[in-house]
DNA sequence: ACCTGAACACCGTTCAAGT
DNA sequence: ACCTGAACACCGTTCAAGT
């Protein structure tokens, strides 16, 4: 028992179980609250020894982008090209969805690790066996963008779900911007029964994702070519 | 003179002299080092000051983000929807261009300001007034998201702006990644002699936009409804 | 050689003391 | 009543001292 301490009941530390756990407490307490001495707190273990698997915080940030990219369904073997790159991206929003903290991350890197490479590389793949040329590719990686990875996009995150205003300060919004009114009224009306909150947000997200399918759909179709 | 201190020679603190002294010094050294006791600094203010204009950082952040939504030009009086709509949104691209670390921002809100409330209104009012239902203008709005604010939405910023990497790397890379390389080697044999560093950004960003513009006034030509 | 406590150079914000 | 210095409760990371 001599020399025994409290450490060595712990599983060593990893890489792996670092990044894990990052994502844990992230999902538990929200990237703002996500620091370095939290981080080990929950691991049981001093700050500074998160450094021997981590280079820096970036690095852990970079490190858990990967491990989510890990969760999103790989490809579909078969099918058309629209609905296996459909799939794979309702997939990774599944996997945005539990993690919300991802996106404001995914917005902060600079550089795409060799896991995020891979994904875009077998994403591409789709496409072009799709039969979509290299070009006409390049342009709608571009135009997919983030969506490729599950983003929504939306300016903001949920700003219908503020507790109904009074009839004061609903008509005072009314006269201010009555377009947003005239949605959001129509919006409140047709789901009064369904959801209390707004807009339903799988329906958004799929319609923005046809749109964006359907078109690149035509340009395949026509044979668009540049210039 | 006497009690004549050299504060009396400033012009006296206000929150649009603090939100534009934000928004300067954002652009000079980038929003990570944007700090309410820096920004005191450059106005030769006690950090304390800024808090009779602005209630904290996240009220400065959205003050900030008021004056560039201030940037853009308002709507074109004449002329159809979609060259409206687009020339709004490409001038909007114009001031995120000016300032990189908006976009940032922007995803960090969670709340839009009276100032960008407004901007969407007058963005909903130029699909309204240009033939879109209330339901397709709302699900338009949600698939434009935060493109409407000339958000590019690309998944990195600048990736193949690293080094031209040496023929061992780039072996390397064309077995990891041979759709990626497929794509790189196209654009950079294309563009060698137009631009070094890679993509026509611009020119990515237009066709993503028509992408889904000529979309929408498909769904309009057809007299799309919900259902 | 490895590990780690203390220290450094920062934060945003509170609050009590000063005018 | 207004203003502000010091203090509080944090950060990420360096580094020298300990084993």
């Amino acid at each position: 028992m001599i020399g025994m301490t409290q450490q060595v009941r712990r599983a060593p530390l990893t890489r792996d179980r670092v990044l894990r756990a990052a994502v844990t407490l992230a999902d538990a307490t929200g990237i703002d609250a996500l620091s370095m001495r939290k981080l080990a707190q929950t691991l049981g273990v001093v700050p500074m020894a998160l450094y021997k698997h981590v280079a820096n915080k970036e690095e852990l940030l970079d490190g858990m982008l990967d491990v989510l990219v890990g969760e999103i369904d790989p490809p579909a073997a078969a099918g058309d090209w629209r609905t296996a790159v459909r799939q794979r991206i309702l997939s990774a929003r599944q996997v945005l969805l539990h993690h919300p903290w991802a996106s404001r991350v995914i917005e902060s890197r600079t550089v795409p690790t060799p896991v995020v490479l891979a994904y875009m590389d077998s994403m591409i793949g789709m496409f072009r066996t799709g039969g979509l040329s290299v070009d006409l590719t390049h342009h709608v990686m571009h135009a997919m963008g983030s969506r490729i990875l599950g983003f929504s996009q939306e300016l903001f995150g949920a700003p219908p779900s503020a507790p109904p205003p009074d009839a004061e300060i609903a008509r005072q919004m009314a006269g201010r911007y009555p377009y947003i009114t005239e949605i959001t009224t129509r919006v409140a009306h047709d789901e009064a029964s369904v959801v209390g909150s707004g807009c339903d947000d799988q329906f958004e997200f799929e319609f923005s994702l046809d749109l964006l399918l359907d078109g690149i759909e035509g340009l395949r179709l026509r044979g668009w070519t540049p210039r």
